[in-house]
RNA sequence: GCCCAGGUAGCUCAGUUGGUAGAGCAGCGGACUGAAAAUCCGCGUGUCGGUGGUUCAAAUCCGCCCCUGGGCA
């Protein structure tokens, strides 16, 4: 010990929070405050050709602060957490080099739990296979589809909810693909990039009166500031309905107003209820998934930022 | 004013020969290991417009009243 050490790197700060909740605004305070860098964590932020409908950070937000993994996949990509996590280690590394603390945040908890609790390296599974997987699935039907990987793979079939086709179609591309089955996979996980204990995780959950009203003046301001135009602008690209980037909420709503098929305010209203029962799922996750998360009840980044000290003292405290 | 059709869950509606009611959507709760703003599971939340009558029993049959839509004046 002849040395002092080094200063540890700060902590990252994890942010999540249901849609609306104030989540992009809060990280936006706490980089200015922290000398940090905003990274998204949030699966379709990450496509270019959203901005508006996603709500995502402004060019004025990104010029107070350092902005990563937003708008940095072209809309049609197939992207995944898996992807999202070989994206961000290299922007932790550059965040630390540039000794700027890491402020991820972002609406998906998939990504989180990734990021916190490690993802089975799995071999990525060619499109065309996902595709045949799809057509049998839907020419024997989801029954006879789960009964026959049950037979070919208890061991996964165990373990998933066989009633759900997204599961089913999973476990089955991915004992395709590598001949090993999923549940083997997942066994074998490495240890996380970041372990919880290394961050500080804070979730954002307003109040549910406020998030409401918050989720539909939100959708009003999306319409003022043109949205019409962007959806208008991601159909000119002639993607397929079901391509990856098309399914961010509100985006089949207003395609369909723009088809001629719904009138502006029921389309409007249809995004409503999409953007409800899409913060509604946020919180359930939050609440059965983020345990050993701090849960802040407002986006006022005074509070917070307290919080965070405390929390910065009480780990250097521990060592 | 008269005739017709309706009035049942937050909304749209179903309800057989009378036995105090059920679907979809919304809503609420839940699951979640590489599509996760995805995908899936569970839950009916009701003065059956009001009132009087017939009946052992009325959403259901009868009278009157109220409301909505359409038609005739």
């Amino acid at each position: 010990m002849t040395a002092p050490p080094a200063a540890p790197a700060p902590r990252p700060i994890l942010l999540a929070g249901p849609t609306a909740s104030g989540k992009s605004a809060l990280a936006l305070a706490l980089a200015e405050a922290l000398g940090g860098m905003v990274i998204n964590a949030d699966s379709q932020q990450v496509y270019a050709g959203w901005r508006i409908l996603t709500a995502r950070p402004g060019a004025a937000d990104e010029a107070r602060a350092p902005h990563r993994l937003y708008g940095h996949v072209p809309l049609g990509t197939p992207y995944s957490a898996g992807h999202w996590l070989r994206d961000l280690r290299p922007v932790l590394d550059e965040a630390r080099a540039l000794g700027l603390r890491p402020i991820v945040t972002g609406g998906t908890g998939l990504y989180f739990r990734a990021l916190t609790q490690g993802l089975a390296a799995i071999p990525p599974v060619p499109a065309d296979l996902r595709a045949a997987g799809e057509a049998l699935l839907a020419r024997l039907g989801l029954a006879a589809f789960a009964a026959d990987l049950a037979a070919r793979d208890p061991l996964t079939a165990a373990r998933i909810d066989l009633a759900n086709p997204a599961r089913v179609l999973r476990a089955w591309e991915v004992l395709e693909a590598t001949g090993r089955p999923l549940a083997r996979w997942q066994d074998d996980t490495a240890p996380p990039l970041l372990p919880l204990s290394t961050t500080v995780p804070l979730a954002l959950i307003p109040p549910r009166a406020a998030l409401a009203h918050r989720c539909e003046t939100r959708l009003d301001a999306m319409l003022a500031d043109g949205v019409l135009g962007e959806v208008r602008a991601v159909m000119a690209l002639g993607l397929a309905p079901r391509a990856p980037g098309l399914k961010a909420v509100g985006a089949p709503e207003l395609m369909a107003h723009l088809r001629g098929e719904t009138g502006l305010a029921e389309a409007m209203a249809d995004a409503g209820t999409a953007t409800r029962r899409y913060a509604k799922r946020q919180l359930t996750w939050i609440r059965g998934q983020m345990t050993g998360w701090t849960v802040i009840e407002t986006p006022d980044p005074g509070p917070v930022l307290a919080l965070i000290a405390a929390s910065d003292e009480a780990a250097r405290a521990a060592g």
